[in-house]
RNA sequence: GCCCCCGUAGCCCAAUCGGUAGAGGCAGGUCCCUUAAAAGGAUCACAGUACGGGUUCGAAUCCCGUCGGGGGCACCA
């Protein structure tokens, strides 16, 4: 193989020129502040068009791995729509930052004992110099990063307005927790007990306020994860009760936590999904998760107390035989049969000794009789009172009325434990399940027989509501948002407690409330079986940094830190307001900027237009997390009157994942796959079989492909191009490294039809194209603008290598300026260093990122004549062609007289004849 | 178990309203260029849309069923 260097003409589009041209325009961008995007006021303030874009990314938690080929595919997504929108003369905003308080760093920092900081911030560089180098075009002065104190300063500015307010109910809406106060203050809410408020405590006081603050400590029963060390929210824990990170058990355990009241905003979460432009998938998830149902409370007396039940289904209140209790229920030991006291105990201590894991996979039905009745207070029947682990503490009221004949849950208990069965909905015909479910007429019900399930759940609970039983009523499954880790690298708690071990939030003259230096970052952590173990937060041994002299308004006094520290999600919460004001000093952004960027365009997206980021990338494993905390601050916000809008990303798109081929040989053990062969159907390896699979990208898999490689071996141009290329944007799809040729194949072919390659010297001539060039052009035009602003940039590349092979063909001496310098703007979303180069080989100053876009001129995309299909019984028979401004009648007629048609038609009289104009005709015999 | 999405050439993927199944790329065949190879150019072939029914003048597209793949939820009353 010659290795001549000399036969490789010197101006051919070589990995080796693109990395030269590539390196000197993104020093270009940078010199010239090309992608900066000014703001309407502040330290960002420049002249700002009224049509704006706001893109953004998930931004990345920088990892010690760095990217692999995967990870830009979103980036160069979102920098594709910001480039080609930013050539139409729209003021983009389009930068990324770093989520950078996290678990691994803390880990890392374990293990060799380096400061999390430097980890983080070497990782930050790294992925800093990856994404630099794929060429994306941010406003390099927005970046932000969560862990700069600069950053978490209002990050804790942003918890103490949510301590320091609580949710109206009536107005359905956060107010200032001062207004509460007056509210007690003036008397117009009573306080309990009936007491005056002044003549309360200030302990409390605080106590009464944290029943309503929006943030609130409590000892409440949380997910305690030994083998983190720290407690996890709802969100953070599998289904089958382990933790998402890590994989370790979980454990309910009762600690005094950090809380966020996002139950307060259920309803509002489910309903503004309505507003928004979103995956419908994402919108499902969010609604399963907050899970809204309508029902009714119903109270049923045993002795002088009540036991009060949720149900979806009061118009089963008839059939409810029997009732059940969670384990945990208060009421189980005040009504208890003292003979039943010792069977109760042993169920109940068997129960919590119960993992998660347990309950989800035994779903054989046990519980134990408690020796109490309870009245139906529809029928006055007495029935008895079981305790279940099949009713959960956590999920309504804890009890529930047990109806066998509608629910097959109550069902199988009621066989196990021999209950009576009462149907009273009547099965549909030829039903032979056990349970019903389905809609039928009400039987065995009094008043309510003959009804349907609607009619009759209405009148129950009218009812209900008349006799005072109960009334109708809404229960979600969403619970309040954990909020305390027991972690080193993350935000501190803005808060000091007094000697009472109240909470008192610290005045925003004190933010940022920084880190303390400490020997060691690590929690403890225990081992993952051992439920028994008691958290202790790294930052309780920083014990000089912990207690802390302060005048907080009544003298000097003593007060204790909160050693926990925020979870991670707290800075992803809001960090698309501070891309909007990233050095604003005085506010976390200024409200002028914000509704520039930010607020709804009513004229623009219709009247119900919420506002929020334009276009939001990401991948679809946040739909839960961090997508409803981020609502959640928002609306808090909102309500406040700090935001003009009330949802913070207006459109969201999930990208799909680029996957690769993973290969075992026959131990198991994973092979490098770059150096697999492929032969007959097999893949060997050092002619070895191995086997093949198919997943993720991965270390460990020994399938990593970096975008630094592509960039070395393609260049960066032809690496973004080829991962646009290779389908759209939200489907997952193989990596295939040997593909990429094909990218580089089109680059080489546009760069050659434009440059000459022995000499550099430019290959355009001023001819007139064709008016068969200039068709094609303007059709290539109209559907590259379209494929651009709905995210396909497969078919716009598709179109842009088809009008390149038109070119190649027809104007093989030399390329018309007009073709060239609109293939190079076309071309410049998706490969923009390259593009630069030939515009400005094409004699044009300075940079293409802000335009012109080339516009389709109407008078190209409409034909004289049009090719007609001809269908004969629905199967193409003949083609046609007619003027493209010929009647229905006419285009018939040319049809009917065809040659080979009318052999077919033969002299008779067709049933029918359909023409669909500009596309064919049909004829049917 | 329940809900949602997806099955188009060997592979990745196109195909606005139901209207000629093919835009583009990879891999493959033939030819040109070349001492040869690479690169390049020209050109060709390949599926009838997972399967079975239905609606329609006409179905990849709409409806029903089956199979296969992916995802979400899962004792939530």
């Amino acid at each position: 193989m010659s290795t001549d260097a000399a036969e490789i003409p010197a101006f051919r589009y070589t990995a080796e020129l693109a990395n030269q041209i590539e390196e000197r325009w993104q020093r270009y961008w940078e010199d010239h502040g090309t992608y900066h995007a000014p703001n309407p006021v502040g330290p960002l303030k420049g002249d700002v068009p009224a049509d704006k874009l706001f893109v953004q990314d998930m931004f990345p938690y920088p990892s010690g791995a760095g990217l692999h080929v995967g990870h830009p595919l979103g980036f160069i997504g979102t920098d594709v729509f910001a480039r080609y929108h930013r050539m139409n003369g729209r003021n983009v905003l389009h930068t990324m930052g770093f989520d950078a308080f996290g678990l691994p760093a803390e880990q890392y920092a374990v293990q060799t004992g380096q400061h999390p900081r430097k980890t983080t911030e070497d990782n930050i560089n790294t992925y800093l110099r990856q994404i630099r180098r794929l060429g994306l075009g941010h406003d390099e002065r927005r970046r932000i990063s969560t862990i700069d104190p600069e950053y978490y300063k209002w990050t804790q500015w942003i918890f103490l307005q949510i301590f320091n307010s609580w949710y109206d109910p009536d107005a359905r809406k956060a107010r200032p927790i001062a207004e509460l106060i007056s509210q007690f203050e003036s008397g117009e809410r009573e306080v309990e007990g009936g007491r005056t408020w002044s003549e309360l405590s200030f302990a409390d006081q605080q106590r009464i306020l944290g029943e309503f603050r929006l943030a609130y400590m409590s000892e409440a029963p949380v997910n305690w994860c030994p083998g983190l060390g720290t407690v996890l929210a709802n969100e953070e824990v599998t289904a089958d009760g382990r933790s998402e990170r890590g994989n370790f058990p979980v454990f309910r355990k009762s600690l005094r936590q950090w809380m966020m009241r996002i139950t307060a905003y259920s309803d509002r979460l489910i309903d503004d999904l309505d507003r928004l432009d979103w995956p419908d998938k994402v919108k499902a998830m969010q609604r399963n998760w907050i899970g809204r149902s309508h029902g009714a409370r119903v109270r049923f007396a045993v002795g002088d107390e009540n036991i009060e039940v949720f149900t979806t289904r009061p118009d089963t209140l008839f059939g409810a035989t029997y009732m059940v209790l969670a384990p945990e229920h208060e009421l189980v030991d005040k009504i208890a049969a003292p003979d039943r006291v010792a069977d109760v105990a042993a169920y109940r201590r068997a129960a919590s000794l119960k993992s998660e894991l347990d309950r989800q996979e035994n779903k054989e039905k046990t519980g134990v009789f408690i020796g109490a009745y309870a009245t139906n207070p529809v029928n006055g029947k007495e029935i008895p009172v079981y305790i279940a682990d099949y009713v959960l503490m956590g999920y309504g009221t804890g009890a529930i009325m047990a109806v066998p004949g509608q629910d097959q849950r109550d069902w199988d208990f009621a066989k196990k434990f021999d209950l009576p069965i009462i149907r009273t909905v009547q099965p549909s015909e030829g039903f032979e399940g056990e349970a019903y479910t389905g809609d039928g007429p009400a039987v065995n019900s009094g008043f309510l027989d003959g009804m349907a399930i609607d009619d009759a759940k209405k009148t129950m609970i009218g009812w209900l509501e008349e006799n005072g039983h109960g009334h109708g009523t809404v229960q979600f499954k969403l619970r309040d948002w954990l909020f305390s880790r027991q972690r080193y690298w993350g935000e501190p708690f803005p808060v000091v407690y007094d000697e009472a071990g109240t909470a008192i939030a610290l005045p925003e003259s004190m933010l940022p409330i920084e880190l303390p230096e400490v020997d060691d970052y690590s929690p403890r952590t225990f081992d993952p079986e051992d439920a028994d173990t008691e958290p202790s937060p790294p930052l309780s041994r920083a014990t000089e940094w912990m207690t802390v002299e302060l005048d907080l308004g009544d003298g000097l006094k003593t007060y204790r830190r909160d050693t926990n520290t925020m979870p991670n999600w707290a800075g992803s919460c809001w960090y698309q307001l501070r891309y909007v004001d990233p050095v604003e000093t005085e506010r976390f952004v200024n409200p002028e900027n914000e509704q520039y960027w930010l607020g709804p365009r009513t004229a623009e997206h219709g009247p119900t237009d919420p506002g929020g980021v334009d276009l939001y990338i990401g991948g679809v494993e946040h739909a839960v997390l961090h997508l409803l905390y981020s609502r959640f601050w928002q609306k808090v916000l909102f309500d406040l009157g700090h935001l003009s809008g009330d949802e913070p990303y207006r459109r969201l798109f999930n990208q799909g994942y680029i996957q690769a081929y993973a290969y075992r040989d026959p131990r198991g053990v994973h092979v490098p796959a770059d150096e697999v062969v492929e032969a007959d159907g097999k893949y060997l390896y050092n002619g070895e079989e191995v086997t093949r699979e198919y997943g993720k990208m991965g270390k460990s898999l020994k399938n990593v492909v970096t975008p630094d490689e592509m960039c070395e071996r393609y260049g960066a141009d032809t690496f973004r191009f080829y991962e646009m290329s290779m389908g759209p944007m939200d489907v997952s799809r193989p990596w295939a490294t040997k593909d990429v040729v094909g990218a580089q194949r089109f680059m080489q072919r546009l760069w050659r039809n434009l440059v000459e390659e022995t000499d550099g010297s430019l290959r355009v001539t001023d001819e007139e194209p064709s008016v068969e060039a200039l068709r094609l052009l303007h059709k290539t035009i109209a559907g590259v603008h379209d494929d651009y602003a709905n995210l396909r940039y497969n078919t716009a590349g598709a179109k842009l290598i088809e009008l390149n092979n038109y070119v190649t063909k027809h104007y093989a001496s030399g390329t018309p300026r007009a073709l060239a310098e609109a293939m190079v703007l076309m071309l410049a979303p998706q490969a923009p260093h390259v593009a630069e180069e030939l515009w400005s080989k094409l004699g044009h100053e300075g940079s293409l990122a802000h335009g012109p876009f080339p516009k389709a001129d109407e008078q190209y995309l409409v034909e004289d004549t049009v090719e007609y299909p001809i269908q004969v019984n629905g199967k193409v028979r003949s083609r046609v062609v007619v003027s493209a401004s010929a009647a229905q009648d006419e285009i018939k007629a040319a049809a009917l007289a065809e040659e080979k048609i009318a052999e077919l038609v033969a002299g008779g009289e067709p049933r029918k004849v359909i023409v669909v104009p500009g596309r064919l005709v049909n004829i049917v015999l």
